[in-house]
DNA sequence: TAGCTCATTCTCGCAATATGAGAAACATTG
DNA sequence: CAATGTTTCTCATATTGCGAGAATGAGCTA
């Protein structure tokens, strides 16, 4: 292991259940020599990729929040889409949490969210959290919309995506459009979902709103779709005209 | 320069500014050839710390959102502070706006935020963005514990901070446990700030109230300062207790 | 389809740099 | 002051990244 690797290798190490590393854990871990990962974590250090904590031990730096920032300001999908977002929950006006989110290598992950006053519950796709591609309106109305090759390869590897019943159905959501699903991934409530699509390469995103089920009926589900279309349609408008072409 | 360096200073090109770059103008800018650019690039996009725009762009990648989150779940001082720095906000009842801020190399940098409803204006410590240290209460609240080497250190390379009323200002900071600056960073605002210690070292943050100059007369002040005490007061516990040491 | 223009990857010899084991320095604590 | 644990340093070795240019590939245009 060399170069950027080894680096990474050493943050890839922090999650949510280990949050704090010595180097000694870290050296076994990764089976390589103590001095090796010292001067490893010294570099990451000197670039706050990685802070000391108390007594040997290091946690992630502070970076990670200045480029989350710069991202913030500059990604022309989080741009373009959060202020949609925020319009969409609010125009709706039920107790629901809209959701932007984006392909992330075989995954989904959620890049901004907003929680319209009242909604009691949260989704399990948080900022920065990456999902399963197969599950959720959120995840399929993305699947729905990958390229045939790359497509196949996701669904080859979960086995409960191997049905010809899921492959009709992700059929049917691209074509219709919109992607519905209940309790697929939290218990209790209802996701809608809208493909965002653009020429960007690799750039594939999704509008959701989750809602109860409470609430969720056939005419508020219509109604929920109807907005979650469109504002997936305003936010490509908005990529298009960025730049984003 | 090698090893994590070029990685970095590849990253660090990037700004609110310039978002988007070509290996070419990255070649040029770094000074290194572009096969070399090359290389760099495709590790850093093969990680997620890049990604391809249109047409032989490249943008920063999503990695930093997830690492973000990952920080907000971990982070001692996030966990510990951010709970407190709504309760705060809410418990004055007066449109403001909150910042948790921690010390970031010779920058202040703000970690979580809070804004009251009603609150019309918005404060420059953005969550990420490093601030310079010697304006702005909640810089100053920090600035005025920094050890005094440290502290000497700083004083010299920001040329208005080297005047003896500034030493004594910080000093009075330091004893009095709070910081009060009007207008310093934002106009029209002013800032009370209380500095959040703990043994971990290295760890130096404040908890600030940012308020409108016109509902800021003395009375007021005195009540937010002893709130945003209690606050910080209230924060160092709970790093205390979480193992924080 | 051929021919053009970019963007990206590849080739290869060479020099720079990371590596690993152990020792030395440093800090803390009893 | 000894003892423990952490971090940095030393040094010989060879792995690896480097740089210049060529080769490949992907779009376009005519």
């Amino acid at each position: 292991m060399a170069g950027l690797d080894r680096y990474i290798a050493v943050l890839r190490l922090y999650s949510q259940s280990q949050s704090e590393w010595t180097v000694i854990d870290m050296a076994e871990r990764l089976g390589v020599p103590q001095s090796t990962v010292y001067r490893t974590v010294r570099d990451l250090v000197g670039e706050n990729f990685l802070e000391t904590a108390s007594e040997a031990r290091y946690r992630l730096g502070s970076v990670f929040i200045e480029f989350d920032r710069l991202l913030r300001l500059t990604d022309p999908l989080l741009t373009a889409g959060s202020q949609v977002l925020e319009e969409v929950v609010a125009a709706v006006g039920v107790p629901c949490v809209g959701l932007l989110c984006r392909l992330y290598n075989d995954t989904v992950m959620c890049i901004a969210d907003a929680t319209a006053p009242g909604a009691t519950f949260s989704s399990s796709y948080e900022r920065g959290r990456p999902m399963p591609l197969t599950m959720g309106a959120t995840s399929k109305a993305i699947l729905a919309h990958l390229p045939t090759r790359r497509f196949n390869r996701v669904i080859d590897q979960w086995p409960e995506a191997r049905t010809q019943a899921f492959r009709a159905e992700l059929m049917a959501v691209r074509k219709s459009g919109v992607c519905v699903s209940s309790g697929e991934i939290d218990a209790n409530v209802v996701g809608v979902a809208a493909p965002i699509l653009s020429k960007t390469p690799g750039l594939l995103a999704s509008l959701s709103l989750v809602l109860p089920q409470s609430i969720a009926d056939d005419a508020m589900v219509a109604r929920i779709a109807a907005a979650t279309m469109a504002g997936a349609r305003h936010i490509e408008e908005g990529l298009a005209s960025s730049g984003g072409l």
